[in-house]
DNA sequence: CACTCTTCCTACCAACTAAGTAGGAATACT
DNA sequence: AGTATTCCTACTTAGTTGGTAGGAAGAGTG
């Protein structure tokens, strides 16, 4: 699998922002506290204007509202224990598995390697369940037990 | 993940050597028959010039032995049944799994992200079970039994 | 209305990588 | 000597990725 920049930064500002609209005291049930794009490339170390195109997709996406104007910024659309990794990946990415820059389930293989095409179906399936059990809340909760 | 043209390629070479291979009535046990570079490209569909580079490193990585002059050409070293598809995808890509270009062992998240690297390494880890498990001979046997 | 702050949107640039090509050197057999 | 094949390096080309610039549109304030 190949997490590219842009889905890396993704998740990283989600997860701030989950984190502060949680640490005000809501229980994190989202759709709370608006969190400025600068802010969050601040608190992540992302560079703004590449940040402001990544929230511009997750917001097409569903995953966060926006409001402009002096008191704006984004907001989590769900709360976090309701958005998996795989959620967010989705929004920027495309398919999880590709072959060849095509989604895995159409290869196109003839004679002896036919089986391959089930094999990245597999592997598909196989990050799929990863991604998809693991929510930005329990990435939060993690943080939270270390420090 | 991301299978390269590369990896891909690869792939389909190996299954060709092990199944011309195999047909020869050894049973598969590799090392016998001698099959050409030009022979794989064409029952493949796989451009000539591009295989030869990449049977070169399937060969430097231990997969495959070879031998010049007319009655030239490339074997497996082991039996169809003891190289995995991992071993094919490590031999030409490197890491399974990586992030912005880096292995996904050393992400380098701060703050409310740590939690990330640990998705990735989770990732990295249902994929290698996928790869490794899954070998030459059960693609190819696979494909006898839809033919 | 005028002003400020923020998100929104498009176009653009530079660097890198992937995919594929070309041409020849080394080796093996006849 | 000659031929066939692997071996190896350098190159070209096209697409993607990461990142920047500059403004338009909306939202609030005096």
């Amino acid at each position: 699998m190949y997490v590219s920049a842009r889905a890396d930064y993704a998740l990283r500002a989600m997860l701030a922002v989950a984190d502060a609209a949680g640490s005000t005291g809501d229980g994190g049930l989202g759709g709370g506290e608006l969190v400025k794009a600068a802010s969050l490339a601040e608190r992540q170390d992302i560079p703004l204007s590449f940040l402001q195109g990544i929230l511009l997709d997750l917001r097409r996406a569903g995953l966060l509202h926006s409001h402009r104007g002096t008191e704006g910024g984004y907001a989590l659309t769900r709360p976090a224990g309701e958005i998996s990794v795989g959620d967010v990946l989705r929004a920027v990415g495309g398919a999880l598995t590709s072959v060849r820059g095509m989604p895995a389930d159409r290869a196109g293989y003839h004679g002896v390697a036919a089986g391959l095409r089930d094999v990245w179906l597999a592997v598909d399936g196989a990050i799929a369940l990863v991604v998809d059990r693991t929510t930005l809340a329990d990435l939060l909760a993690d943080h939270a037990t270390v420090s």
